[in-house]
Order: C-alpha cells, then sequence, then structure tokens
DNA sequence: CAATTGAGAATACACGTGTAAGCTGAATTA
DNA sequence: TAATTCAGCTTACACGTGTATTCTCAATTG
C-alpha cells in the first residue's frame, strides 16, 4: 500500500499551512492573502481548500497554533541551555533570536496579528503570549519575587525581546548582533532594576 | 467670496484623511482599507481621490505624519507638566495613554503598521518611533548618562510604553489603569536598573 | 468680459476574489 | 465484488476593486 487516504489528506493540509507561512513574507500579511493564492501555491483547486478549512480565519488560527509551538520550543531550548551555565539572560535572548530568525515568517505572523484586525486571531496570538509571560513570571516568582512584581517584570521583558525580535527580523544582518546585544543590556536593567526597587523596601 | 477654490480642496483633502482615520477601527487595518471605501466616506467620487494622492500609499504616508504630530504632542504636554512638578515617569506614561486614548484609530495604524507590509509605510513610523526614542535618549544623556546607555534605557522604555498603549487599546476601560500603574512600574525597573548597572561600574 | 484652469463626476473596463453546485474516480468498507 | 465515501476538480456566478478616459462647470486669470 502505498499511501492511505488519510495520510494523504494530512498531507494536503500540511501543503496548505506550508504555502500559507511560505507566503507571509516581509510583503505579504496574512489579512493580504487570499484563499486562492494559498490553494495556487499549496498545488489544489480553490474550492478543495474548504476540505480542510472552515475559512481563511481558521487557516490563521491554525497558523497561530505554530506560533505557539515555536514558542514553547524556545523555552524548552533556552532551559536545556542555560541549566548547562553561562548568563540566563545572554542565553535566553540569544534562543530567541535564533528561532525568530529560523522561522521568520511564523513569527512575522506573530508580531503583525498581535495589533491585527481580526479579533479571533488577535485573541490566539495574545493567549500565546501570555502564556510565555506565565512561564517567565513563574520562573522569576521561583528566584524570590512575588507575584506581582514577577508578572510586570515578565511583561516588560517579553516587550523588550519581542521588540527586539521585530527589529531584528527587518534589520540587514550586520546590524542584528547590535540589537541582541541591546537587547540583553535592556532585560538587565530591568532585572536590576527590579532587584533594587525590592531590596529597598 | 464664499470659499476659494484652495480652501475647498484642502477641504477635500481633510475629508479624505478624516474618512480614512475614521475608518481605521479595531476591525479594519490600513492594508484591508480600499480607495472606494474611503471615497464613499468621505462624500466624493473614487476618481476624484487622485486629485489629492498618488494612490493609497501616499494617503497612508501622510496618516503617519498625522502619528508624528501627535506624539510629538504627548512630548511637549509630557513636558509641561512634570516641569510643574511630580514623578517624571508617572506624568509620561499618563499623558501618553491620555493622548492615545484620544486618537485611537491613528495609534492603532501605527502599532499596526510598524511590523506592517508596506516597505515605505513601516520605514515611515520607524522614523517616527526613532525620532520619539532619540527624544528621549537626549534627556537620559542630561541627567548624566552616556549615549550608548541612555538609547538603551530609551528604547526599553519606548518598547514598554507602546506595549502598554497597544494593551490598553484593546482592553476594556476597567483594566486599563492597571495596564497603566504596570508600566509606570516597569518603567521604573528600567531607570533604576540602569541607575544600579552604572554606579555599579 | 473671454479664456483658461482644475476639482470633481460619470462611465467603463479588466481583474481577482469567495464560494455554490455538481462531477470524478480511487480508497475504503461490508 | 458491489456499494459507499470523500478528497479534489471543473465550472460558474456575483461582487468589489483600481484606474483610464472623458466630461462638466465654477473659480481664477489676463
Amino acid at each position: 500500500m502505498a499511501i492511505s487516504r488519510s495520510e494523504q489528506k494530512e498531507k494536503t493540509r500540511r501543503a496548505i499551512i506550508d504555502a500559507a507561512i511560505k507566503q507571509l513574507g516581509v510583503e505579504k500579511s496574512f489579512a493580504s492573502l487570499s484563499l486562492r493564492e494559498v490553494t495556487r501555491e499549496a498545488g489544489i483547486a480553490p474550492t478543495s481548500f474548504y476540505r480542510h478549512f472552515k475559512d481563511m480565519e481558521e487557516l490563521g488560527l491554525t497558523l497561530v497554533d505554530e506560533c505557539g509551538l515555536t514558542l514553547r520550543q524556545i523555552m524548552r531550548k533556552a532551559r536545556k541551555r542555560f541549566k548547562k551555565g553561562g548568563s540566563v539572560i545572554r542565553t535566553s535572548v540569544k534562543t530567541f533570536m535564533e528561532v525568530t530568525e529560523t522561522n521568520p515568517n511564523i513569527f512575522r505572523l506573530l508580531f503583525h496579528e498581535r495589533s491585527g484586525t481580526t479579533h479571533a486571531l488577535r485573541t490566539a496570538v495574545d493567549r500565546e503570549i501570555q502564556f510565555f509571560i506565565v512561564e517567565l513570571t513563574d520562573y522569576i516568582q521561583n528566584i524570590g519575587y512575588e507575584k506581582e512584581a514577577a508578572f510586570a517584570q515578565a511583561e516588560a521583558m517579553v516587550a523588550v525581546v519581542f521588540n527586539a525580535g521585530a527589529e531584528s527580523l527587518e534589520a540587514k544582518l550586520g546590524q542584528r548582533t547590535d540589537v541582541e546585544k541591546r537587547a540583553i543590556q535592556q532585560l538587565r536593567y530591568i532585572a536590576a532594576g527590579a532587584k533594587c526597587l525590592h531590596l529597598t523596601k
């Protein structure tokens, strides 16, 4: 037996998703992506799209899920690395940047749809980012901060890192190390600041 | 004489700009805004649009200019206020949030097109934000930091404040004060952190 | 006053879109 | 083997789009 029907279906589904990701370049946002373009790229007829997704929004949500996976990948990778020693901040930022640049388009989607126009997508993106922040909050709490302070720290750090990530994606290769170094410095400010302010109290 | 021809032209131009801003709500991004929709809202024929703008992109750039004006308005207002005493950080954040909520749609454009799909727009938005950062950098340098450190601080602060601004725009009114308080706290972290790290050296 | 200018409108075109309806043929099932 | 299922295709339609062309007619100019 060559390939079962369900295997083939899964394959096509994957082709649609990959086609969408491929098209999500610098010049193309998800909102401006049309069903026909996606199916053309995936090599199927326009109407066949509906065998896999209710509409473009559903595809969008699936793509955001992919983002979620990638974010978790970052966390795992970073944890693994800094458990073997080295600066936590430096390692985390480097890992984030690395994964970002390996999956540029999926991150473009994340950055763009965060302030996007489709409510469902915005919500989904927000959920993924919140999850990321909460993970970081937990870590910071374990270092000995109270919940509220930890959350503020985590949120600020994520804002800075995401900002750097977006900047890096559009920057030329030469400037990327600068962006990265600055991000590290900025996270250090936040960490040190939180420490200062909470020892004073 | 009722109204001169050039006055009328300026009026129509303004009508187009205002129509565009009006339509840039939560559900409509600039990219998904069509020439015909704008002219319909402005009360002119589609083709008359070209008497004022070469294409939609040129209108977009004009809108970004409006953003620039608003950003400068924030800086002036904040400066005026904290010269009369009070916390610089608190006053600045409050002013930013206030102006953001007074011009929600123009800021939605700013937030969205920052990671947008049209190169010209992205560049323009970036220029405005850079200007904002540089202004802040100057201020921080005057407090006694060296250029590089001041810039890193400024950039981080802007990232945090813009993040809060975007969050606040989509948040319900009840949560906005929380967002604002958190942003203030986060900026304090950054300021304190920079202070700590630079006194240590 | 007569001539020119130019903002705005009307009409028309080609094009890309989402998706409804119905068909085909191979994989699956009984 | 015969019946069923269902991924994918073809065709077709109505609709919104950007914009080229051509017109109108009031403000401006000489």
